[in-house]
DNA sequence: TAGATTGTTAATCGATTAACAATC
DNA sequence: TAGATTGTTAATCGATTAACAATC
């Protein structure tokens, strides 16, 4: 009975529970309450019931959630069942760490390129991968049908880019230049990460660490 | 006639504030009003003028605001008019990469020592930093007084450092680490970034991109 | 002055919390 | 069965939007 529309804050909170119940799982909890959940993860047990009956009913009364079997519907919830082809475009400093710092295969999907425009850049490896010119970049989509993108160009290179690649096909863009891409082509996800944003907000938080209760 | 407490909502919209009026000053505007700013960002100009209204009186009535005096209002509401000395931990690639890829002196910090406990990586540069071993902290600490730190470092290592950088006078994390790094100590700020959980919300977004209408 | 646009109060909307009947 | 805990409805809280008097 999984509702039609679900808010983007109970969107924000999955990949959370999904990672708490890992580690429980790790931990070897077979069973949690809302409660014992709520507490670890400094929710209220209410809005845990809430979020995971925007899905569908995992529990069971009197007894709780089986930790395994939570964490495998909302992986399936998250789509982490099925692995989606994504390329990588700007192998500078930021791109290559993301290749190799992320667990791609985990988090629903599967890198199988890296583009660069930089021919010093060109030809290196990043992994398993050997960054391609940017040339190559219809071709490959033509033949390989990346699904999702991810952007570490300059920022004046992000919108042109990004209107190539849905032309090509991709239909997910993580996002880690400094422009705000707009999700004006219907049927395209964005997700903006902006590391400067975050940045800056420490920044105010820091600054105002007396003057706030919370 | 700033508010005690501002609510979080308002405080994440401040920086993208910031970056459009300054790319707004770039372009040579002058004047801005709550509807013009707000069609450019995707808000409604209510939200704008209540925003704002949070620190104080930026506009003038029949004119609107001034971009660049907004602009150098919000920066200093968010901290950005000094720079507090802050430290990276962990220079591998992903510690590396935010090293060289952000500009930490506008944002409000200044990037002045890198650690590491691999033998391999310290020694070197990162930028005009040469990284040290983890055992020169607290000395450095004592005599550079940082403030702020960015965790890239493993999950299993990030609770016990972050204890450490706390006694030694750190009061804020950018915290790229896997772990949920709790703000159990009074007089601490955390801002956690937690790019698996960003990449796991797109996976979420592309394979609901049919069913949402959003 | 007339027009424009703010600052601010009131109304609406949505998300979180509380409560409790259903049920394992 | 009795106790525990869910699923779900109702109440509360907070954030967004609308409206408008104040004023530049």
């Amino acid at each position: 009975m999984s509702k039609s529309s679900i808010s983007n804050s109970v969107i924000r909170r999955l990949p959370r529970y999904y990672r708490f119940l890992g580690e429980l799982e790790n931990n070897g909890y077979v069973r949690i309450s809302s409660r014992e959940l709520s507490e670890k993860m400094g929710l209220t047990a209410s809005q845990i019931r809430q979020d995971f009956n925007c899905f569908g009913e995992f529990g069971q009364q009197g007894y709780g959630y089986n930790v395994s079997d939570l964490r495998i519907e909302i992986g399936k919830i998250l789509g982490l069942d099925k692995q989606t082809p994504m390329i990588l475009l700007g192998a500078g400093n930021l791109g290559k760490a993301i290749a190799a710092h992320i667990d791609f295969r985990n988090k629903g999907f599967d890198l199988i390129g890296a583009f660069d425009v930089n021919e010093g850049i060109i030809g290196k490896e990043i992994g398993d991968l050997k960054v391609r010119g940017i040339d190559e970049l219809s071709t490959f989509c033509a033949e390989n049908k990346p699904v999702a993108a991810i952007l570490c160009v300059p920022m004046g290179a992000a919108e042109k880019l990004a209107n190539t690649l849905i032309e090509c096909g991709v239909k997910a863009f993580w996002n880690f230049t400094h422009y705000d891409l707009k999700v004006t082509h219907k049927g395209v996800a964005v997700e903006n990460v902006h590391l400067g944003d975050s940045l800056t907000t420490l920044s105010y938080c820091l600054n105002n660490l007396n003057n706030s209760e919370k």
